[in-house]
DNA sequence: CGTTCTCTATGATCTCTATCATGTCGCATT
DNA sequence: AATGCGACATGATAGAGATCATAGAGAACG
């Protein structure tokens, strides 16, 4: 069963599954880490809250992905996991999960794979966002990832860390 | 002697370097990929030109870090990779680099260690450079990491995309 | 001991963008 | 048809930070 795995979400596979209601907890920072988590349903964040009360968002998990993936290593969470809507996660000891990725190297190779995209699109981001001008930002996401479905640019804007007011006006700009 | 590798970057140990001349290109984008490089000393830019003329600066590795992790799995380089210092770089085919990751769970996992925590690490930094204020910035930076050690300010405000001024001016504002 | 470098620091000006306000359009729901 | 909602769009204003200029403090070096 094992052997014939050949992506790491697979791993999950018939992996019991825990409802979260929306704003439930699955997780707080430095509780310690003994389960892995796969977002099957809904969404999940990663929050992290400041000294000034206010928190920052590192992470929105989604359909397919897993949460919090550092914490393969860690021996507790850095951050809390809210659920922003209900969500369905399928859940696993960590010790299985590390198990699986030892006895089958495809898998690993897979999650691998996974991070370095993550990694590389991340970049990507991070230099975007720290271009000054709403203009550059634009055409810079713009030459990375072409142009955006209609409906979406309300997304990009959001993405390049810009209002979308501002974004609006830029694309006026270009079209006169 | 695979079989006693704990860790990806002992892959490299044995493997041949080449020196790179400051300003030299060590491969360009869209050229096939067929080698893997850790960076051993001087620092490697990975650049992604863009059709205005400028170029997006989407890492800059330096000594024990590998080049372009994603071309491991893809067909092509992404952008091009341009040292910035004169540079060593040991160099493995990618055949190579696969099989040892595949032979060795344990040269997997802790690639797998060392993206988590870039992923972990990355996703902190975006939410830093999407706050507005100054303030903020700093308040989340230094939440995050605690104080850097003298003579490093300027380099915090290179990370959180603020110019050197502005933030001495915020760290004055917080003296008083 | 002077030179040169980097980091730290602060003032003046000017550009850019957030924000607020307001309005249109398309689409789904009732 | 009426209502509501989200994306798209643009004007006016105020505030924040970039930029330019200038300068002191400390380390490295010959």
């Amino acid at each position: 069963m094992i052997s014939i795995m050949s992506h790491w979400r697979d791993i999950f596979e018939g992996a019991p599954t825990r409802t979260v209601a929306q704003g439930a907890c699955l997780f707080r920072r430095e509780d310690p880490v003994r389960t892995m988590y796969l977002v099957r349903s809904g969404s999940i964040a990663l929050e992290r809250p400041l000294r000034d009360g206010t928190a920052l968002t590192l992470h929105v998990a989604t359909g397919g992905m897993a949460l919090a993936e550092a914490s393969v290593f860690a021996t507790t969470y850095h951050c809390d996991a809210v659920a922003r809507s209900e969500a369905e996660v399928a859940f696993l000891p960590r010790a299985t999960f590390r198990r699986a990725l030892r006895a089958c190297p495809d898998a690993a190779l897979s999650l691998i794979e996974t991070h370095a995209h993550e990694v590389q699109a991340q970049r990507a981001r991070i230099e975007i966002l720290r271009l000054r001008r709403v203009s550059d930002r634009l055409e810079a996401w713009l030459d990375l990832h072409g142009a955006p479905a209609p409906g979406e640019w309300i997304r990009v804007a959001d993405q390049i860390g810009v209002s979308p007011p501002a974004l609006y006006r830029e694309l006026a700009r270009r079209r006169s």
